[in-house]
DNA sequence: GAGCACTGC
């Protein structure tokens, strides 16, 4: 197969990005391509320094700055310096910098710190769930998760420690980054002395800009722009399009291996299985293969390759990769090769691969839907947007001019949404709305949302407030419902926590909710490894299920050490484990805030059960005949997921409780213990009595 | 009878 790409005269999509944005006069032209001159090291030489006494004028003018800026233009790092140096951290203020992601907020802290001679954690700092490396004295920039700023609003409601703060990353509507827009915009009537900095690219910039320019504040908010150093990038699209992606995206790297001279190939695709089939396909493409390992084929020239093209390593790339596997990807190709990294959306933004002069891109990703309606979160395949294309296009032009193909036509192109919906628009919104009525934000419909949630995920959620009791009739919290806002858990895990003092099982159940809220711990390759791994499960197996397995895989683990040697010989994740132990010590704490004993149940396995029940409760199931379960709410088919210990065997009594479920190509349930059905009417009733008041109330 | 986009507290 031969596919045809047609590149538009000029360079990239550029023009076509500004048609959104309304505030033409305070925008800087910003298109993707743009020659930068030879990369320098001295910070004075970043674009962005020419803009600094803007910034600067404009931080003192206006209460909210939208940042437009690419990545390498320095907006992260040089900033919050600048804003440093013109005094906006004495007296004891401090600057702050929310990234959405962890990784992003240590290494960019590092950097910075480097940059001002700071040690890190004095002058410059960070904080990230379990690693706060900043000092409440001395330090005054402060790079943290935008999830971490949000829970600081908790304690300090008006955020009195910071002078400045900015969100990077702002376009990419984390959860907590639209918690935080609303917040802030609400801080400031309080504090207009607080300045907000909203870093976005250009598509989001002018939605920001009315979000905070209201009848009240119509000249608090202005936009600029500053140039990225990125090289330019060439835009190719298919002529016609193509049944398979997965089979043109091995077809395209293919010919650019034969057609193009060095540089590597980052190809995006939605998934592990599509993954594989690509790898496959482009290892038979060039037939005389040599497999290295399970995650590095080599391929020879083969007959079909001319005798100049480079040999192909052949790169997987996904979060299901072990931390070895994945640094596989950062190795510079050895002479006469070139990398093929074959990625899901991992590498848009999450992980930067330098060298990559070629994108491929499926025009598709995978995203998590919420269905209020049902309270289903499913995983769909989706077109990507504007945005997210360009952002991918952008990877191939880091480290020097480039080209990418997209698998689909302009016209498509053209009418794809300019960005993916925010997350806040697609997720279960329990326990935020929990938590901004912790906040004292009782009227969720009047708060001011980027983007508001539907009202059905709201109505939903405030529902399951009520039935866990942690909202009142009134829609107000109750005592209960006000400490379990401030634990980092699902309000059904905290429920258990909080009851774990009348089955006195605290010991137990403080595990048991650290380990359901990591990944599975368990890891089934394919093939013939992966039968060993299954005999290694087995030694865990608990036959009352899921939850007390996962007790067994702690406690092992502690008892050996936590090594990771033991974690390998037992087909169980390090990283995973480790992660329980952090979130096991950190929910302790609340524990003893909270004044709950950490009792042991003595083995009294029962005891633990009807525990869990307590927080599972609205999640029953029947056993069925054929093998399957209905749930006792909404008498829904379920299905057992392959990696619960009950996918083999039926419950004893018949009924069960579960963690999740999930809709892929059939609802499945995960973490699965069985239990004796009364213990179910332990809960209902009272909730179903309140419902009918409540109802009756409202029909009065 | 068979499965896992990606984050975050």
């Amino acid at each position: 197969m031969s596919l045809k790409f047609w590149k538009p005269g000029t360079a990239g999509p550029g023009s076509s990005l500004d048609r959104d944005t309304q505030n033409e006069e305070n925008v800087v032209q910003s298109t993707l391509a743009y020659s930068s001159l030879s990369i320098q090291s001295q910070r004075e030489r970043l674009p962005i320094y020419k803009h600094r006494e803007k910034l600067l004028y404009c931080t003192d003018k206006y209460g909210v700055i939208i940042v437009v800026g690419q990545t390498g233009s320095g907006k992260t790092t040089q900033l919050p310096q600048y804003l440093m140096e013109a005094g906006w951290a004495s007296e004891n203020n401090v600057i702050a910098c929310t990234q959405p992601r962890r990784v992003a907020a240590t290494s960019v802290a590092g950097r910075v710190a480097t940059e001002v001679g700071s040690l890190l954690g004095d002058e410059v700092g960070y904080t990230i769930r379990f690693e706060d490396v900043s000092d409440k004295q001395r330090t005054r920039i402060l790079y943290m998760t935008d999830g971490m700023l949000f829970r600081e609003t908790l304690v300090d409601p008006l955020l009195s420690r910071y002078s400045v703060i900015m969100l990077d990353e702002a376009h990419e509507r984390s959860l907590y980054t639209d918690l935080l827009l609303g917040v802030l915009k609400k801080i400031r009537r309080k504090r207009p002395s607080l300045r907000l900095i909203v870093s976005s690219a250009t598509l989001d910039a002018a939605s920001f800009l009315d979000y905070f320019s209201d009848t009240t504040s119509p000249n608090d908010a202005i936009i600029v722009s500053l140039e990225g150093r990125m090289f330019p990038v060439e835009v190719a699209y298919l002529q016609q399009p193509v049944p398979d992606y997965v089979s043109a995206a091995a077809n395209t790297a293919f010919e650019i291996n034969s057609k193009h001279g060095p540089g590597d190939i980052l190809i995006f695709l939605t998934g592990r299985e599509e993954i594989d089939r690509c790898l496959e396909e482009l290892s038979e493409l060039a037939p005389k293969q040599v497999t290295c390992s399970m995650i590095k084929i080599i391929s020879d020239n083969s007959s079909r390759t001319p005798r100049s093209a480079p040999r192909l390593v052949l790169l997987p790339l996904h979060a299901g990769l072990t931390t070895e596997e994945q640094l596989a990807v950062f190795e510079p190709a050895e002479k006469g090769t070139r990398k093929v990294i074959v990625s899901t959306n991992i590498a848009e933004a999450s992980v930067t691969i330098e060298g990559i002069k070629f994108v491929v891109d499926s025009g598709f990703v995978k995203i998590r839907v919420y269905n209020p309606t049902t309270g289903l979160a499913s995983l769909s395949t989706v077109p990507t947007s504007v945005a997210s294309a360009i952002q991918r296009s952008g990877r191939a032009g880091r480290t020097s001019p480039g080209i990418c193909y997209r698998l689909f036509t302009q016209e498509t192109f053209e009418r794809l949404p300019y960005s993916t919906p925010p997350e806040i628009t697609r997720t279960d919104m329990t326990t935020p709305l929990l938590q901004l009525k912790s906040l004292g934000i009782d009227n969720i419909m009047k708060f001011e949302w980027v983007s508001a949630p539907p009202a059905e995920s709201v109505l939903r959620a405030l529902e399951s407030l009520f039935a866990a009791g942690m909202i009142g009739e009134d829609g107000r919290l109750t005592p209960v419902g006000q400490k379990v806002a401030e634990c980092p858990v699902d309000v059904g895990i905290a429920r258990m926590l909080f009851s774990s003092k009348d089955f006195q099982c605290g010991e137990e159940i403080l595990t048991i909710a650290a380990m359901c809220s990591v990944q599975d711990v368990f890891i089934i390759p394919d093939g013939a490894q992966g039968a060993l791994a299954e005999l290694e499960r087995r030694k865990f197996t608990a036959e009352e299920g899921d939850h007390l397995t996962l007790l067994n895989v702690y406690n092992a683990f502690t008892r050996y050490g936590r090594s990771s040697g033991w974690c390998k010989s037992h087909a169980l994740s390090f990283r995973g484990l480790s992660r329980a132990v952090s979130i096991r010590a950190q929910l302790k704490k609340y524990m003893q805030r909270f004044n709950l004993p950490l009792e042991s149940c003595q083995g009294d396995a029962k005891r633990l059960r009807r525990c869990l029940v307590s927080g599972y409760w609205r999640n029953g199931a029947r056993w069925v005949g054929d093998g399957t379960f209905r749930s006792v709410r909404g008498n829904r088919t379920l299905y057992v997921h392959p990696t619960s210990v009950l996918f083999t065997r039926k419950p004893r009594s018949g009924w069960v409780v579960f963690h999740e479920m999930e809709e892929t190509k059939k609802t499945q349930i995960r973490i699965i213990t069985e239990i004796e059905p009364e213990w179910l009417l332990d809960h209902g009733h009272r909730y179903e009595d309140n419902r009918v008041t409540t109802n009756a109330v409202a029909v009065g």
